[in-house]
DNA sequence: GTGAAAGCGCTAACAA
DNA sequence: TTGTTAGCGCTTTCAC
């Protein structure tokens, strides 16, 4: 007991107390076992986070943000990938919430009943991001996916043009930007003029083939939103190849505002979400229930929306 | 214990029994303690796995198959991020060796000593990847970085460049890339033309401001290797914004076939790696390792070179 | 400032 | 097929 005062809190214990069993620990290598602490002290100092890929860049402002404000705060961040199906974020749940980590932050708000359940009966503390929903399993930050379409059709009408395409990914908040971007459409009376879905997770190739695939079926496009910026990088360099110019004879807009979209050569117009606030908002509306005595209520609201807004680069 | 093993193992138990203790979870929403299970067990059926960061999608092929085949045995693969720094490195395996996983899955071979005493210490199996040294940890799966910079060197001398500069990311596999390129010039009475170092993690628009950079110091440069494909394609980028004809003009070589460098216009040469083989043998190990009673020796080899090659596409 | 007792939730080992 | 005992490595609590 004195050599776990002495590693936890040494200003409790005699100073050659503590020098004595940091001599043993040292000459040992000892390294504390974490898991049967936790089971003890029923607190993991650990957060997993849930993202379908690391293939997706999407996450990674996020990601890091969260990690860098809860390592601030001494919890660690892991990361378990979900691979955007819901079976294996069922499995991989399940895991998760077996290792009682203090938090859990999610992306998405659509997910299986049971688990909702089995989440809202295990009393960890869960983020839901990159989404809003009226029915949040417990907090969320994030934005509406619908509106990111609707900003992105409302841009590209109002900057003239009239007959839009999409390229889309089929995971469901990609579906959900779809749905934003049609109901704008059809509010100013026109409807989109070709829509590709390419299946999660994507890829450069899958946006190249789009292209000739919307001009087979109507020739005169002059506009495509993309559920990525990974996909509009696509459609940019298939345009490229085919020469057809951008924008002049064609506008792209993409989402979520990559490291990579400012640099692209023409730079990429895109909906851009701040992912290192969302980041940040989740670690600390953790970090807030993990002070929190019990039965006080935070101050910290549970849902925030961090909106969107469109970047207008070269590219539309 | 007849419920844990009415969870665990349901076929020793009687049907009536197995089947009223399912009642009784599905009722309580009960989710196995995994720590408990695991402090108990001395088995935790995690790998963790430390990669720089998300960023860099060069790593995504190895982490997914790390992923699947850890899988398809019953691991959960969880991910750490280290941050390309040594401090941090130190202090994440602090956490994550404290956590008791079944295996540890490494980025790069450069430790520092304490990291590399306590990772022995722990007899936790250790797969260190992405790189080669004589002096592994444990087990080991990668290439030769500085092979990679040779290969690299030659394409482009072959290809007829005389005049090769460089783009390099400052970690210390980048740096081991830059000296099999550097040694495999002055092999062949050349020297490099032009060096621009940016720090990890790197961005698209680092690579732009290079060009320019490298330009002022010697206009007429040939070709440029790139630490990296992503880096690779800012290059391309800023050639094409200077209507710098590709290859004609410049050759541009990256490294790490990204799942986009296929898809660039023009298409990007580089130097590949099979990372879904890293991911699987590495799995494999671990997975040996885990089956194997102890004292019986593996049949695996402890250590496996993966090699690299050059893919040529459009670019150089 | 130090220590002894109890227990976190589970499983290994052995007994019935 | 089921149950009992002990203990994984630590922290909580309380006594000294």
């Amino acid at each position: 007991m004195t050599a776990s005062r002495a590693i936890n809190q040494p200003e409790v214990v005699a100073p050659d107390t503590a020098a004595r069993v940091r001599a043993a620990a040292e000459r040992l290598a000892y390294v504390p076992n974490r898991v049967a602490g936790g089971l003890s002290s029923r607190k993991s100092h650990v957060v997993i986070g849930v993202i379908p890929s690391t293939l997706n860049p999407v996450f990674t402002d996020m990601v890091e943000a969260l990690r860098a404000e809860l390592l601030r705060s001494g919890y660690e961040l892991f990361l378990g990938l979900s691979d955007y199906a819901t079976r294996r974020e069922d499995e991989l749940l399940d895991a998760v919430i077996g290792r009682r980590p203090d938090g859990i932050v999610l992306t998405g708000v659509v997910h299986s009943p049971e688990l909702r359940w089995r989440l809202e009966r295990a009393h960890i503390p869960v983020v839901e991001t990159w989404d809003l929903t009226p029915s949040p399993i417990d907090m969320l930050v994030g934005f509406s996916n619908e509106k990111v379409g609707r900003v992105a059709a409302e841009h590209l009408v109002g900057a003239g043009r009239r007959r839009l395409a999409l390229v889309m990914a089929n995971d469901p908040r990609a579906q959900a930007r779809r749905q934003g971007f049609a109901a704008a459409l059809r509010e100013r009376g026109l409807e989109a003029a070709g829509e590709v879905v390419v299946r999660a997770p994507t890829t450069l190739g899958m946006a190249r083939d789009a292209l000739p695939r919307l001009l087979a079926a109507d020739a005169a496009i002059d506009a495509i939103f993309c559920s990525s910026d990974q996909l509009a990088m696509g459609v940019l360099y298939e345009a490229s190849a085919r020469a057809m110019s951008v924008p002049e004879r064609l506008a792209v807009v993409g989402f979520g505002n990559l490291s990579a979209s400012a640099f692209t050569y023409p730079s990429l117009t895109t909906v851009a979400v701040d992912g290192q606030r969302v980041g940040r908002e989740a670690a600390r509306m953790l970090l807030d229930r993990f002070e929190g005595k019990p039965g006080e209520t935070s101050s910290r609201p549970r849902v925030v929306d961090v909106g969107s807004h469109v970047i207008v680069r070269e590219s539309g």
